[in-house]
DNA sequence: AAACATTTGTCCGTATGTATT
DNA sequence: AAATACATACGGACAAATGTT
């Protein structure tokens, strides 16, 4: 006859506890001895069951501290049409933006180079935080070309949307060219607007829009707080969302 | 009359001869010291420039140590049509593989679940560590039910590329459903096998593959080494490789 | 293992030119 | 025109991390 390891048992339990809410996220779990003694099995079984809880994300273990509840992670859709504030507003949840520097200024070679200008030419350089249910979610830091939009400054100050800011600028429709994604450890100013401590990873992001022509017209690069964001790229959404 | 600042003159001094391989990748940047003798400035100077090279990701930086040239970052497509080896030894680079483990049993219900199979069906268990220059790259652990490809372990331990077996196994056709990223420390296990140190940041994916009637036949998690690994997710990639 | 030299990180202060108010 | 703020550049001192002997 089979019958299922006790650890997994007790695994399967503290999920379906977790996922009904009986945890709250980002609370302490009962301590390793205490989870024992109501399960009536020894320490180590206990551990084993954290292990396979660990790896599965749902808690982190910190020494000396405890196990605790991970966040759950928000799902951010990658795709051609990818729009930030769509992309999360949909899902219910409070979305919010800090802007930290918006200002008009010109190229640098570099940023030129990127946005296919000459150096000189004038860009809206945009930072802001976003913030999801009152908590720092990403940081992105943007530039778009000031030329065919000389007033797109306006419009990101009163739009929380950029791509509200954009259609009131003349640019009623845009796609991701690309998106580069990597790991980074968030140094100083990108840990601290993200409320994180130094060092801790992040999922960053550099990303090329272009409008209908293939003209760019925002090259941003993103943090991503890696406790709360989970890129997603879907095959289908590329085709369905248009 | 409008002067460039001494440092961003050494910046770009600087990344052109980074770019241009005067120093190799990898190697060590000249001390602060020697820089601001050979350009004649004050070590300061120097630092501000390094600190926009660090910016760029083109150096990285310890202290006690010097100010290192990185390595150039391997692109990995993301599409629908993501294939491992193809992706990575289209680009010349000496790609390989280290079995680390290769097995069939029953799948746990987790594992059923994420495969659309029944708990005790049987799967292919594969994890592997690719090597990319000599150098550990991804570490990647998959399933694969057993009951349409029973012989794929075989298959799986004579070619190095996944989609071979797949196809020796009747699979003619796959395409990558869905994949999900975010940034992770490396812990334990996963370090180890990457070279890395313990809380070094990685890049996570969560991937499933399905064949042409849509039916998952991978079920896929990776961990890339995020100091070399750029993930790039193309408009186009998805449109024009078919 | 312990002492040492090297290298980067941080802080203090000073001076000057430039842009803004 | 004057006052103010800011960016740039230099000089020095010590702390912290690293590598070597």
């Amino acid at each position: 006859m089979h019958t299922v390891a006790l650890w997994q048992q007790i695994y399967e339990t503290l999920t379906r506890e977790i996922g009904s809410g009986h945890y709250p996220r980002g609370q302490k779990l009962p301590t390793e001895a205490a989870l024992a003694r109501r399960f009536d099995v020894n320490r180590h079984t206990i551990r084993r069951a954290l292990a396979s809880l660990q790896e599965d994300g749902l808690i982190h273990v910190r020494q000396g501290a405890g196990a605790f509840v991970s966040q759950a992670q928000i799902d951010y859709c990658l795709g051609k049409k990818t729009r930030f504030s769509q992309n999360l507003s949909e899902t219910g949840l409070d979305v919010n933006r800090n802007i930290l520097r918006l200002e008009t200024l010109p190229a640098s070679k570099k940023e030129a180079g990127l946005l296919a200008l000459h150096e000189g030419d004038r860009v809206h350089v945009l930072e802001a935080v976003s913030i999801i249910d009152g908590a720092p979610f990403s940081y992105s830091s943007s530039i778009f070309p000031a030329k065919p939009m000389p007033d797109l400054q306006q419009s990101l100050r009163t739009n929380i949307s950029v791509t509200a800011a954009l259609m009131e600028n003349g640019v009623m429709d845009y796609s991701r060219a690309w998106t580069k994604l990597t790991a980074k450890r968030a140094l100083g100013p990108v840990a601290r607007v993200l409320h994180i401590t130094d060092g801790a990873p992040v999922l960053r992001t550099v990303s090329l829009n272009v409008d209908a022509q293939g003209t760019p017209i925002e090259y941003g690069r993103s943090w991503f707080h890696a406790d709360r964001a989970q890129l997603v790229v879907a095959g289908d959404a590329y085709d369905s969302v248009s």
